[in-house]
DNA sequence: TTCGTTTGATAGTAATACTATTATTTTGAA
DNA sequence: TTCAAAATAATAGTATTACTATCAAACGAA
């Protein structure tokens, strides 16, 4: 019995925590590969109820409605990116090479990871990468972000800005270049697997690594004075 | 009478061509004011078929669903920059200049334009600004893609990255480049509106000015040999 | 053993995303 | 001007969705 490590989320992201029981756990696992599956318009509680044996109204004890359900598993995602960031810049005190480290988790393709074993990190990365975005592009948002939902993406993207202002403090726009490259790191990859035209990353190339070559120059070069 | 411009649209777009009738016009022109007020998701044919005093199933003789609605909308904007781009740029030869334009253009506030007038441009870029990303972001991709459903976005970036291959041959990225900045374009003004924290531009700015900025020097330092 | 909590089973409702049918109005071509 | 075709309106209906409510069963700790 290996001990697992547990990120600790906004509490705001949930009615009752998911984390705390098996059934809590099962919803989350399998939620992210029966969106994985059919796509977040597609999925619904009660698909998701047959799928771990379970009822509709039981999921609604853990998330107030599936929209919920997709913020929190995007804010564990980031949190769980940050979390890795934050642990393998720690000692290093070059910014640039902590800026490197931080471009390199945030193109790198994600393996299941078991010391976080309950969620597929490997799975969740390709939901990420279509529905990310879903999370707060809503009528919602001031209240979603009142509450506190976005906290996980505002504090990785706070914490990399931070190593671009150490580079250069002179530099007026590190949280835009930061937001602006956090979503291009998915863009371009989806963009490499489904709309080609938008991208010079092709198909047949190792895409994450032309990814981070293209977000490295392109941050890099930006940020000199 | 002064004569409006029409832009041709694929037809794949719709069922039947909304720019034909005045039913279809309407149709346009209200479902941009009413997913403006309300948001892609709680707007649909029955709210909409109220408010142009018609029904749903007379909607649904110009377009198959909702969804594809938005394409249409979305596309319309696309084509309608591309066409303006290509006006602007027309007999400059500069290729530095020709994409200064295409920034300018792309970062622009929009203001009703009369030889357009039956679209409200201003109306549609903030639906861009909240809904765009939507209409690619689903498990249908690419059969709308084939369909030819994507066709002004991916005309616009090639036409953009073009200027920058002119500028220098041998950047590798420029489609990439293209269309992570016409995706910040607009994400950038969403978080100085929603979520600050994300981006340097704040609500006091003039915040397209600031955007035009930070694009402006994104894309300039970036194509430097 | 019992009390409290969690889960399951079942039922129900308003709204959504359509489809189908028929009636009425508009239109434009002969 | 007429008249047939096309477009629109009116109405109804269906399966699914996104919930809410209620009650019973199971389970676990004191």
């Amino acid at each position: 019995m290996v001990a697992q490590l547990q990120l600790q989320l906004n509490s705001s992201l949930y009615l009752r925590d998911p984390q705390s029981s098996d059934l809590g756990q099962r919803i989350v696992n399998q939620s992210i590969h029966l969106i994985d599956e059919i796509g977040f318009e597609a999925f619904n509680f009660k698909k998701l109820s047959i799928r771990i044996n379970s009822t509709e109204a039981s999921i609604y004890r853990y998330f107030e409605n599936k929209h919920r359900l997709l913020i929190y598993l995007i804010a564990w995602y980031w949190t769980y990116l940050e979390y890795k960031i934050t642990y393998e810049t720690h000692n290093i005190s070059d910014p640039r090479d902590k800026l490197r480290i931080a471009i390199g988790f945030i193109t790198h393709k994600l393996e299941d990871d078991d010391n976080f074993s309950i969620i597929s990190e490997s799975v969740l990365q390709r939901v990420v990468i279509l529905e990310s975005d879903k999370t707060y592009l809503t009528k919602n948002v001031d209240d979603d972000n009142k509450e506190g939902l976005f906290k996980g993406y505002k504090s990785l993207c706070i914490t990399i800005a931070r190593f671009m202002q150490e580079i250069n403090p002179d530099f007026p726009y590190p949280h835009s270049l930061t937001s602006t490259c956090l979503e291009a790191a998915h863009q371009q990859i989806f963009f490499a697997q489904h709309l080609p035209a938008l991208t010079d990353i092709k198909k047949d190339d190792d895409i994450y690594a032309k990814n981070l070559d293209f977000l490295m120059s392109t941050i890099f070069k930006t940020l000199e004075k």
